[in-house]
DNA sequence: GAAATCCTTTCATTCACTGTAAGTGGCCTG
DNA sequence: CAGGCCACTTACAGTGAATGAAAGGATTTC
């Protein structure tokens, strides 16, 4: 059953939205306490979010941004403020749908359920700044192309993305391939980087991997490899 | 450059809209053709549809879901219809966006460039009822998860998903996987059949591959085994 | 019940992925 | 400049998954 986390101060607009919800087969859970709502909706991290934009005190723009920027999860603003402004703002700050109350509730579901199909089977995907990654397959999905690495490098690829742009210690990345650290091989690790490079390379991938020398390696941006 | 198509019977309507994406940097296609509208966009694929959905003779629902089915270019519907009705079956068909006229031009291009986002990369992605398949690597993506099908299965597949809910023959699926019906060997399509039956069984999908005598093949849903 | 059609299992071959091994190249230090 | 260290590259053989061939069994249709 998937779950939908409501964040919305007025408490009968929240029980009614809560109950058409519960009665389509969701599962609800209210965000009543209205201080560090992003954080916890990152730590609930339900499988869609109902936005309401106007509350008191603090800004709902503030929150999609914040869900957008840590997580992937899906953002529905519900409103009531129908200003142009406010939907052009919030569609850029990521949201994934913008709509205005009063709402009939034919139209929260369908849009409701809309998004929810949209992020379908996505939740295994990592998104790095200029591609997407597959985390079970390690399908790497980058410049309308697709490719399957071979497990070795979709792994090694794995912590990088997860790492940012922050160096990886080798140690780590043989964690990750081979889930110990003893018995290391630093040549296997060297051979499936040196592969793996080959492949990102081959893709155009605008990031390349970077030695840093006696602790890791680094995925970095290429025209800013003179910097840090 | 992003190329839109417009499909749209009305000459100001059409003209209007065309002018207002090409300042925003889009490159336009328009449709006045009216017989055979899902035809031309699938030969032409553009990145986006702008739909409307009164047209005459036509009906614009035939046309979405004909599109949907058959590829996975986003369609974003825009009409004079303002009837909840509509909208709903319209997001149904798997319509990406519903926007009313009129609608104002930031609206209509924050929309656009909202979709064409959530596109961004999937272009090779074929949508099913219930599953997604990547044309390039046979990547399946169903139940929210992700495997890597044989590239005989992911061919067979992908016929399947193309054809709907309709009768493939065997011809077809030769073509599809040998790329010739010359030195048939039936029996090696029957094997990759098999496999392919036993890989959908075990990720539950909600559809199998029924034989039809002297024909082919159909992927129907289970429930609906008996019926037609 | 016979013929046609459809299905299943097993097996050898092929090909991509992997780690091993051996050798090259660059960088710092004395 | 020489030596040592670290990083990189390439070639090779072993392993495992995917494939088509083959043979035999099951179902449908008339």
């Amino acid at each position: 059953m998937k779950q939908i986390a409501i964040v919305e101060d007025e408490v009968l607009m929240r029980e009614e939205l809560s109950s058409i919800l519960q009665k389509a087969g969701y599962h609800i859970c209210e965000i009543s306490e209205l201080r560090n709502v992003a954080e916890q909706l990152l730590s609930l991290s339900p499988d869609l979010v109902l936005l309401d934009l106007n509350l008191p005190e603090i800004s709902g723009f503030g929150i999609c941004q914040e869900i957008k920027q840590k997580s992937a999860i899906p953002v529905l603003v519900l409103t009531s403020r129908d200003q142009l402004r406010d939907e052009l703002r919030a569609l850029d700050l990521g949201a994934d749908e913008y709509l205005t109350k009063p709402c009939r509730k034919e139209r929260l579901l369908a849009r409701v359920s809309n998004v929810l199909k949209r992020y379908e089977g996505r939740s295994n995907l990592l998104e790095g700044p200029d591609c997407l990654l597959d985390r079970l397959t390690y399908t790497l999905y980058i410049h309308n192309q697709s490719v399957i690495l071979p497990k070795n490098q979709g792994k090694i690829l794995e912590v990088f993305l997860l790492h940012g742009d922050q160096a990886v210690s080798k140690e780590e990345l043989f964690l990750a391939v081979w889930g110990t650290t003893e018995y290391i091989d630093e040549n296997a690790l060297q051979v499936n980087l040196t592969r793996l490079k080959k492949t990102l390379a081959n893709l155009q991938m605008d990031r390349q991997i970077v030695p840093v020398r006696g602790i890791g390696y680094r995925l970095i941006s290429k025209e800013a490899k003179c910097e840090t």
